[in-house]
DNA sequence: GGTCAAGTGGAATCGAGATTCCGATTCAGG
DNA sequence: CCTGAATCGGAATCTCGATTCCACTTGACC
């Protein structure tokens, strides 16, 4: 259906990779404000070469951000392993906003993560939360925060801290707000 | 220098107050992506009107932003006033944030509140800055707050509030963002 | 009721970017 | 080496809003 199984011509898979590491350096940079000829440019391409892989500039902004936020789940899979229940979760919180930290567009993305769509995003979404609430569930067993923590809650929380971290100018205050978080779930 | 002393000519003072009441309603219903076009539309006039009392749409903005950054200061005059410290300082931030909910643009203003610049606009701050100090150390002399926080958290704590109030699509989540933030600022 | 500076409406202009087009190139297969 | 489909490049086109312009009104003052 969707696919061309045959793979890209050689100068053709050599310009995708191109493509996508300009994006993934100037969205970072610029945000999503970045401009397709400046992306382009920077991979030492035309235009026309972009859009021949990606059909709209929110295509490749998607397919960015989509990958990325596939690294969450498995930031989180990771922070499942650690013992202590507490500490999964402020790790988990804590690598979560590093892994945003570096990227403009990607902070954006996460604030406006309703506005993106994309095949599996319901998938993705849903397989994040999964390993957010047994994380979660597990710190309120052993009583180490409140028990009214809901799997929600964790999307407010990086919300605030990641606008901290996007619209504060003081770079790493993001860092004193997610302990002030943290402080506050402990459990009353 | 700058000033007409000359008062307006009544149709004019007329259409500029229509103006000002359409532009509220559409930036605080749209964003800062409301356009002139429709504001002059609602407002009953043609666009040249509308620039003929600001040269621009930033300056339209900024006219409206100033206009309510200056109630924070009235609200926390008055929160002040309250007399338990740790009351005071979370009766403040709930109305800020409450003075913000209604208006889709002033939300994103407080959130990039480094792009603004009106005359004034230091002294507003400071303003603002000395009282929400005072009642900062109040609640830490009465041993209600944790004794670093600075009045630099401020900010940066309704930031995350307003963010949640901005971009995520549960109406009124905000609220249990501020209850989280606030328990974490009992002494620990 | 006459004068004119202030005020008005809204079509036309501008600028910034995204997206399209198509003649010129370049790989892959034989 | 030949051929054709896949790729390229990048100028030209399109779109969408903000902003400008100016012929036409209107309120204020005599």
């Amino acid at each position: 259906m969707t696919t061309d199984i045959r793979p890209l011509r050689a100068d053709a898979q050599r310009n995708l990779e191109r493509i996508l590491a300009s994006a993934r350096a100037l969205f970072a940079e610029r945000g999503p404000a970045a401009q397709m000829e400046d992306i382009a440019a920077h991979a030492g391409v035309g235009v026309g070469t972009l859009y021949r892989r990606f059909p709209t500039k929110e295509a490749l902004v998607t397919a960015l951000v989509r990958e990325r936020f596939q690294q969450f789940g498995l930031i989180a899979a990771e922070c499942e392993r650690i013992e202590d229940p507490y500490d999964a979760l402020a790790t988990m919180m804590r690598r979560h906003a590093e892994s945003t930290e570096g990227d403009v567009a990607f902070q954006l993305a996460m604030l406006k993560l309703n506005d993106f769509h994309w095949e599996g995003i319901e998938q993705d979404k849903a397989a994040l939360n999964a390993v957010v609430s047994r994380i979660i569930e597990r710190a309120q067993a052993a009583d180490q925060v409140r028990a009214d923590l809901a799997v929600e809650d964790y999307g407010m929380m990086m919300c605030g801290v990641t606008a901290t971290m996007h619209f504060m100018s003081e770079r790493h205050e993001w860092r004193r707000h997610l302990d002030l978080i943290l402080a506050g779930l402990k459990p009353s």
